[in-house]
RNA sequence: GCGGGGGUAGCUCAGCUGGAUAGAGCAACGGUUUUCUAAACCGUCGGUCACGGGUUCGAGUCCCGUCCCCUGCGCCA
């Protein structure tokens, strides 16, 4: 039989049938199929387990009578039980070698690949940064997780549409358009707009903090700019673009392009229909002059509640917010955009508004008629310094994005001088900001995204352990090899002898993982489980690579080696670039 | 007070709707290069999975209780 890419799903599907002829109530039974600890096999069915415990059944006597009824065939699969109710399958060496001789490039992988989100449009809300400010380290997890959940949802079958949501209509316009008008500096503003639009932000911030009445004036601002005010729409004008031209250098860098840049702005006439919609509907009602939203039927969004949070869609001033702006969002990506849903790559610490948000949102659709889209917030957890409190630098102040890349870019240039002097500096240069960069996005991907993480300069750069640089020296090492051997990569590899040392086979095991590892990033929106795998895969190459040398004289053993080579550069490369990293052929 | 997240080796972290002997990396100690990048590889050491009960063939994972840490809770986003 030829095997499909996902022999997992595969296995999946016999399981399936056999489960069905056997008389089990598929309601009650998945399958359950995984990557398996080698000295199982290679995947493994637990399913019957969980299925026997619901049925009050011997778990090993229904494993048996399904083990009877799977049709794959012999030659393909060694299937045994073991356990209470395992049931463990094993690719013969040569069912292995055929797979990996059969899938061989990105494409085809793209095309193979489980279709888990096929037909279907999703918005990614990431990266979302304030204008007028610089983005720093706080922003940093949210457009690299974004970025790299946009490129495995398109993997795995989605129309993904890249929206920057920027906060370009907040309160800090009255502050900022307070402080321009009274302590604008035109000389720094000509040198470095944001950075004079940020001191600006500063100066309004600290005088509302300190004096009520600036606090009302810079809301008045805020409302006149709202209102359409020539002036502050000027002022807020050279703001944005200010802004955008400078977060587009980091975008360059992190290879993210957004397909849309709708920020708050762009929903400002959309917020009045929200405000008439919510009230017609009796969702909204008045509170100390604000507009606000209460769920009764929630323990802490009710207006019974000890301490009542309402959810505040308009202001007491008049002025639209975060939720006004965010429940116009939702209507104009539904129904504009026709979008399955939106995934909202933001803190954890925004959990609440978005559990208010939707809940809104579902209530206004429903009794307005519309069809509710699909909303999940992607949240994560936050960036600590050494000394697990918040990432700051050691006058307390944020540390911006641009200077963070900026000292990992040199931090790598100053390791491949010292590793790789020969190579001519251009090209280390090149090294270091590919190293440097993708070190920083690595090491904020390999962790699980709701915790918190330590940011460690030391590991991020480290070649030991699960890092980029770890992770990139291995497809250097593999293009190293093709070049020692004057053969492209990507060449059609005949004659290829069996796999024989426990190296090729561990590794050519390892490599037949891949979808399931895919699989589970892009259905649970968590990337670092496939950084996970890459890093075993990197692992399985770098023991192989030391105990099988390549470039050997026997023609079958170095063409079956070289195969392996070329399909772990793929797998690698493809994940990689998976994650918004790119690849290096030396380094 | 109420909610959310967390507590796994000295440190940083994995552990996928309960599954096979709880895994990595760092640190410590020892070893491997006339051979494709030693930026690598191999080995040793290291655990009361916060604590106490419970559920069951089986619990780091589920339930109850306790302690500790982080975090959110009206005009910020």
């Amino acid at each position: 039989m030829v095997l499909p890419f996902n022999v997992a799903a595969e296995i999946e599907n016999a399981v399936k049938a056999a489960a069905a002829q056997a008389g089990f109530d598929l309601a009650l039974f998945a399958p359950d199929v995984r990557p398996a600890d080698p000295a199982h096999g290679d995947f493994q069915a637990n399913g019957v387990l969980a299925y026997a415990k619901r049925q009050k059944q011997n778990p090993r006597a229904l494993a048996t009578q399904l083990v009877g009824l799977i049709a794959l065939p012999a030659d393909t699969f060694a299937i045994e039980i073991a356990g209470p109710g395992f049931i463990n399958f094993r690719l013969t060496p040569a069912a292995l070698q055929d797979w990996l001789t059969k899938y061989d490039s990105e494409e085809h992988l793209r095309a193979a690949a489980a279709s888990a989100y096929s037909g279907q449009t999703w918005i990614v809300d990431y990266s979302s940064p304030n204008t007028a400010k610089q983005m720093h380290v706080g922003h940093l997890r949210s457009a690299v997780i974004g970025e790299a959940l946009c490129r495995l949802l398109a993997f795995s079958g989605a129309k993904v549409i890249r929206d920057n949501h920027i906060g370009d209509w907040g309160t800090q316009f009255g502050k900022i358009i307070w402080a321009y008008k009274r302590h604008l500096d035109k000389a720094a503003l000509a040198a470095d707009p944001l950075a004079e639009f940020e001191r600006l932000y500063k100066v309004g911030h600290s005088a509302s903090e300190a004096d009520d009445a600036v606090m009302n004036e810079a809301r008045q601002e805020l409302v006149k700019l709202q209102a359409g005010d020539p002036e502050n729409r000027e002022i807020w004008h050279q703001i944005g673009a200010a802004s955008l031209s400078a977060f587009q250098t980091i975008y360059d860098q992190l290879g993210i392009k957004f397909d849309l840049t709708l920020g708050e702005s762009f929903y400002n006439d959309k917020v009045d229909q929200v405000y008439r919609e919510l009230t017609a509907c009796g969702l909204a009602e008045d509170s100390d002059g604000a507009l606000v939203v209460f769920h009764d039927e929630h323990p802490r969004f009710s207006r019974h509640a000890e301490r009542p949070q309402p959810f505040l869609v308009r202001k007491s001033d008049g002025a639209s917010n975060y939720a006004s702006t965010d429940l116009a969002t939702i209507l104009y990506r539904t129904e504009q955009i026709g979008a399955t849903g939106a995934f909202y790559v933001v803190d954890k610490r925004q959990g609440d508004h978005f559990e208010q948000l939707f809940l809104t949102a579902k209530k206004w659709f429903e009794k307005t008629g519309r069809p509710f889209p699909r909303l999940e917030h992607v949240d994560f957890g936050t960036v600590l310094g050494e000394d697990g409190r918040p990432f700051k630098t050691k006058s307390g102040e944020n540390i911006k994005l641009k200077d963070l890349l900026n000292e990992a870019r040199e931090r790598c240039f100053k390791l491949v001088t010292e590793k790789s002097p020969d190579i001519p500096e251009a090209e280390r240069r090149n090294i270091a900001e590919v190293v440097g960069t993708g070190a920083v996005q690595y090491a904020d991907l390999s962790q699980n995204r709701s915790s918190d993480y330590l940011f460690s300069w030391d590991k991020m750069i480290s070649l030991e352990g699960n890092t980029a640089p770890y992770l990139l020296i291995a497809v250097a090492r593999q293009y190293s090899i093709f070049r020692k051997v004057g053969l492209d990569p990507a060449a059609p590899l005949t004659g290829a002898s069996a796999f024989e040392t426990p190296t090729e086979l561990a590794l050519a095991r390892k490599l037949v993982a891949f979808p399931s590892a895919l699989n589970q990033a892009a259905t649970s929106l968590r990337p670092h489980f496939l950084c996970t795998y890459l890093y075993e895969l990197a692992g399985a190459f770098s023991t192989f690579y030391n105990a099988d040398k390549v470039a050997v004289d026997e023609p079958g053993v170095r063409t079956r080696r070289l195969l392996l080579c070329a399909r772990t550069l793929v797998w690698l490369e493809t994940g990689l670039h998976l994650l918004g990293l790119r690849t290096l052929q030396r380094m």
